[in-house]
DNA sequence: GTCTATATCGGGATAGAC
DNA sequence: GTCTATCCCGATATAGAC
């Protein structure tokens, strides 16, 4: 990674901003063609190529691929809370919030797929940089268990306290395995995935409105106790 | 992939009795190499310098890095399955039944674990021949398929018959979420994943108890819609 | 049929000249 | 800041020894 790798922000000097094109350029190349290709079948001397500069330069601006993936992030963070925020104003029903956090979640990303599974290829393994895990991508992941965590707050549900601490990190987790599930959806306009977002919510929505019965304290315990030792 | 390719077995003429001892030197020296320094950081040339061959003859035998993996699971599936039928008939407990299934495994895949993180990036993805998902891993998934469900027959807990018919997959996923949360566990010798192995098992057992309860039957219904959705 | 030797290609990444 | 040249690797192909 280079030193200062945010998107195109502009500079003092001439060379700087001559810099910050070329810069801009490739990330828009780059994400163009991972967009069109996918992540692995797009080669950096391809980008460098439709970039018009020669791949030294590429890596110049981009000490790797993974860090073009970097920036990306960086934007899609960058892009997509207020909206989200906004949006959940709208709401007030557990599922329906939710439902909006994912559905926003789904916009933003929806124009990259063919990409994503590239990269959640590295997802479990909290070294890679790339992974949602990662140290490197905590104010990343912050910033989406704080979208769950509002959710959760505005809602119209009692949740037993002990529960409510690790709600949002679980929905985190959740909205994960949904993406996952979409990466690799086959399905015509990905109907399985809406689909079994529509279901998964209904029982999210069941599990939420039952956990304070006193029949379902056990599995409340129980759950707590796997949570503990899952911490992420 | 070559035509003939499992582990030495043995063969008539001479010729093909000392191709089948250099298959096995390459296997055994490309596991070695695969536990030492991982999958990806051993290269076919490694493996073939330290089996003494050269790297055409590597790639004669195995006609990728891939096909390598592809021996080891079926070895691993050849290995695996009677002893576990063995444990399973000292166990009447369901909780113990589905732990046997599981400790089997994870005894088996142990000394391998090192390398398993690179294979497991692969599993999301139904058309990598290396995903459990894929259509040419039928055979091995659906060993462990069996497995499951031997444990869940054999067991001394009624299930509904609705959730009963699927109950075998949605285990075999759980086996496969713990042993991706053991390939990353970073404590020391693994007990975060033995904790939760053993913290998850009681979850899923009392789950499983409270199945048939008339209040889970909304539950019981959402679980199914979502399994119908996403069905392997 | 089994294997060696060698060459070639495309791809990620880097060093050092300009 | 940019380019040229280079390295290493996986993969594939081929000619020919045994």
């Amino acid at each position: 990674m280079t030193a200062s790798n945010t998107i195109a922000e502009p500079r003092a000097t001439r060379a700087t901003l001559k810099a910050d094109a070329t810069r801009s350029r490739i990330y828009e190349v780059a994400l163009q063609l991972f967009r069109e290709k996918g992540f692995e079948q797009t080669t950096m001397r391809d980008i460098a190529r439709q970039a018009d500069v020669a791949l030294g330069a590429a890596y110049y601006h981009f000490g790797s691929k993974d860090a073009i993936v970097l920036a990306f992030y960086r934007e899609m963070k960058e892009r997509g809370h207020q909206p989200t925020l906004d949006a959940l104003a709208k709401h007030r029903k557990l599922r329906d919030r939710i439902r909006v956090v994912l559905e926003k979640r789904f916009d933003l990303l929806a124009p990259n797929l063919k990409f994503l599974g590239a990269l959640f290829k590295h997802s479990p393994d909290a070294d890679d940089p790339l992974s949602p895990f990662s140290e490197q991508n905590k104010p990343i992941r912050d910033e989406a268990l704080e979208l769950f965590s509002t959710a959760l707050d505005g809602a119209d549900v009692k949740v037993p306290p002990d529960l409510a601490l690790h709600l949002p990190r679980l929905l985190w987790m959740y909205h994960l395995s949904l993406i996952l599930f979409w990466i690799y959806d086959r399905s015509e306009e990905k109907k399985s995935t809406m689909l079994l977002m529509d279901k998964s919510l209904s029982l999210i929505a069941t599990l939420i409105r039952i956990s304070g019965l006193p029949l379902m304290r056990p599995v409340r315990r129980s759950v707590l106790e796997v949570l503990k030792v899952a911490a992420v």
